[in-house]
DNA sequence: ATTGGGTATTGACATGGATCAAATGGAACA
DNA sequence: TGTTCCATTTGATCCATGTCAATACCCAAT
């Protein structure tokens, strides 16, 4: 589809002052964004946003070997990222929910190292590579905030190192659970009772793991008393009991 | 003279004309620097380069907690880095050789969040952030340089996961080697003789396995012809078969 | 040359998680 | 309401890697 004409059937399904707004009056803006910019600064940002797009519950918001000219903010709704090796095996690397920006690893190469996939229906915020650079070397806070958007994603990333690492099954799970609630905790939402958003299979896979095992480990998890957990949905009853499943690993 | 006052004038006059010429003359620049720069901006970036800085073997450059200021270059040595868990547990996030840059964790929270540990008497470059930074913004190349080198370290992370996360013992230490002679080749080494400066403990905390278990790898390769191998030294035999270690896995 | 401490190899055995298999449960849809 | 297709749970068994232990090796310091 020309380009033109994707933005055009875009922005026929998204009121136009929404639009224009976009990230001035975000609920996300605090997550998302800088803090402390000024009014006009906040203006220039509202120009790096192109448009919002949807994606469907399954579709790939892109997929590696795509050419790369645009990181997303997720504006709503829930992505996991994933890398396919040569030989069809593939991992899980990461969920990302509203407020959280993915396709960084795009800069690199130019080209998309991983998909990035639609867990429900969602909607992001494109934001074109090349305006980020031009802006960034305008509004110093823009420039300072893109870069630990990046590092935070290195420092993430060697965190699941850790989690591939050195934990066993159930800490792993453990963790995951914990780091899933707090994140969903500083969007707003109960941090002892949400819905999965993804199959035993994606939280193995991200976690090494297999799905029976995920799935014998949140049996365990309900025995004990640590959540409640029913299909998707998680109760967390005991945060302490939980963070103890790794904080006191013996040894 | 008296040597005392020759020494000084000596190391004073050394650095001086070092300093100055730190990064046009650097042999390492075509694996550290942006291509493509002119002559005037090469100069800017020379003002980057602070202080050479010597760090022995066993001594780390930096820490977990400790401040962040500047990121480092390696110019000659060779670091690992590693994350150190509440409970003690750690494990090792990357080797990194000479013209690799390291630090940039430490962007996100204004504090480092691994070691760098020299496992070889090494000298690193260190690069002010605060000055980088300033110079992106007029550098044009140093900036897209310096995104590419964040979202390089993603890839690279990612790809460690994918190691941990679906790779059997085997297929990882086969990776691992091919990784390092890779790299070693790029730097204008030998791709098919070099000496390991990590142990074998701290490749398997990097791969996610025990000692034992890559010392019986080692051992497999070399029964096998693939490698020879007597205690760091190791001699890649047959690439193709390394390769087909991971790259023809059955399932 | 001798000693000592860290590093590496190798064997024997244990076990956490994978694998295989079967049953159950849910959601979408005719 | 039934049918179909996944996702999930749970049990039984297997195996790759961890664990424990003994020995060998290497280099540095005396």
């Amino acid at each position: 589809m020309p380009r033109a004409e994707f933005l055009r059937q875009q922005s026929t399904h998204l009121a136009l002052a929404e639009l224009k707004a976009a990230c001035a009056n975000c609920n996300l803006r605090e997550i998302c964004l800088p803090a402390g910019l000024t009014e006009q600064e906040l203006d220039q940002i509202d120009t790096l946003v192109d448009v919002r797009r949807k994606v469907r519950r399954g579709e790939a918001l892109y997929r590696a070997g795509e050419v790369f000219d645009a990181i997303f903010a997720v504006r709503s709704g829930f992505f996991k990222s994933r890398v396919t090796y040569e030989d069809g095996r593939d991992q899980v690397t990461g969920f990302f929910m509203g407020g959280e920006v993915i396709g960084m690893d795009g800069i690199s190469q130019g080209t998309h190292n991983c998909d990035a996939v639609a867990l429900e229906d969602s909607v992001v915020c494109s934001i074109p590579y090349a305006r980020l650079e031009d802006l960034a070397r305008e509004v110093t806070g823009l420039q300072r905030h893109f870069h630990k958007m990046m590092s935070r994603e290195i420092v993430r990333e060697s965190g699941v190192m850790m989690l591939l690492g050195v934990m066993r099954a159930e800490e792993r799970i453990a963790a995951f659970l914990l780091n899933l609630s707090q994140r969903l905790a500083a969007r707003g939402y109960s941090a002892l009772e949400f819905n999965l958003r993804m199959t035993r299979e994606e939280i193995g896979s991200y976690l090494g793991l297999k799905l029976e095992t995920v799935s014998r480990a949140f049996s365990k998890f309900h025995a004990d008393g640590l959540i409640k957990i029913d299909q998707k949905a998680v109760r967390i009853v005991d945060v302490e009991g939980l963070k103890n499943v790794y904080a006191h690993h013996v040894r």
